[in-house]
DNA sequence: ATATGTCATATTGGATCCAATATACTATAA
DNA sequence: TTATAGTATATTGGATCCAATATGACATAT
């Protein structure tokens, strides 16, 4: 019957499994900085507000943990994973590495279309008041950038890399400075890629992570006098 | 009382679960080939092999599809990963640009520690005759001179990144040109280690992997036709 | 012979139950 | 008062059961 073709072909969409709605919502809390780092996750208290039982909670945890956004303790619990200022500050040099490299391989073959897409996220990003979506539009931003690199594995390294540090990122913006400093970086960058000045591009896009990595460790180290 | 004591300072030690097991027991059979690429594997056909229930099995799997080494389609199943010659190519351009600059790191701070143990897996490696272990010893080798890097996120990260090929890795191996050459690289990488020479110890590693993924490509490419 | 529909079987996803362990609280002895 | 033993409770780890889906065999119609 036609009527059943038709939601057998919606259905194709549907490859989500509960484990899986889990697991996005528990790293977006995490990255996004909602739950502290050091704060234990309850298995049964996830299961209760998804309606669901342990089991489905279990396997997304696994896959945090294989991610490295929480650490497990046999028979305790799990928490979110914390992470020392010496960390962060290496997560930011393998970024510099690796995010420089990804930006010199997309300039040289970045579509239009895509350069429109990053200028789009850009100006968003300039005009946005609302700190809370300052994370999402730099996120964007930057992955409009690396898109058109050809280099899907370097995407998923960095993915979980930005992960890892993205609450931090999210903190530094909210900083004055932060945020200036940020919305200039990234109109530069954009300009450099218009004009496909890779050398520039990979040059800048490595001082903007480097300095907003200086940036972040410097308020660390304040607040935590 | 003394004994329970004793056990309990021993059960400290035992902190792997079922699911760390079974997640190491595949994690191994993957990397070194003993399961093909594109193999499906049964939650049950696991589960009896270690007299579990499916529970922890599911939950290895979990992991391993995190960390990209099998793909699991929902109702269906997971199969071992399957790599196209051009992600392989990527992966050994990436490790080019961690590994060279991991070893950078590793050099200067080097202790005579790891450079003899560096050095007892070299000779190990080009003496060994058992074509199974050279995959072992390599392994060994590259993360003993990359062990005093300081760096523990690249060595995660390239830990991941080295397991997706590991298996490719050890056919090159095989080739009797890859373990000739492989035996002469290393060797001249780990006399730049002792004399210090950064610059050429990186320079060489970053030779070393590319001219293996080349070689490896080559021989993929010549076993399709 | 081919295509389509129906049913039986295998397999995965999820829920519920039980076991193992940790933690907090209480009682008791020195 | 303090340290220790013991007990109750909470929480995780694992086993078993049920539901949802896929796959393959078989029958039937064209």
């Amino acid at each position: 019957m036609a009527s059943e073709l038709n939601l057998k072909a919606i259905d194709l969409g549907q490859t989500a499994s509960t484990s899986d709605v889990i697991y996005d919502a528990l790293r977006d809390a995490i990255i996004r900085g909602e739950m502290q780092e050091g704060e234990t996750i309850r298995q049964e208290s996830v299961a209760k507000l998804f309606n669901v039982s342990r089991i489905p909670v279990r396997e997304a945890l696994k896959r945090l943990e294989a991610q490295g956004l929480v650490t497990s303790v046999r028979y305790k619990g799990v928490v979110v994973s914390s992470i020392s200022p010496r960390e962060i500050e290496e997560i930011f040099e393998f970024r510099v590495l690796v995010e420089s490299k990804l930006i010199e391989y997309a300039v040289e073959s970045m579509t239009e279309q895509s350069l429109e897409l990053a200028k789009s996220y850009c100006d968003a990003f300039a005009k946005e008041t609302n700190p809370e979506k300052w994370g999402d539009l730099n996120r964007l931003f930057h992955s409009a950038l690396y898109q058109d690199s050809g280099r899907p594995y370097y995407l998923e390294v960095i993915r979980g890399t930005n992960d890892r540090v993205e609450r931090y990122v999210r903190a530094q913006l909210d900083l004055t400075e932060g945020m200036t400093r940020a919305r200039r970086d990234h109109e530069i960058i954009l300009d450099a890629c218009f004009k496909r000045d890779v050398r520039r591009a990979a040059d800048l896009t490595a001082d903007h992570i480097h300095s907003a990595g200086q940036a972040l460790i410097r308020f660390l180290q304040d607040r935590s006098r």
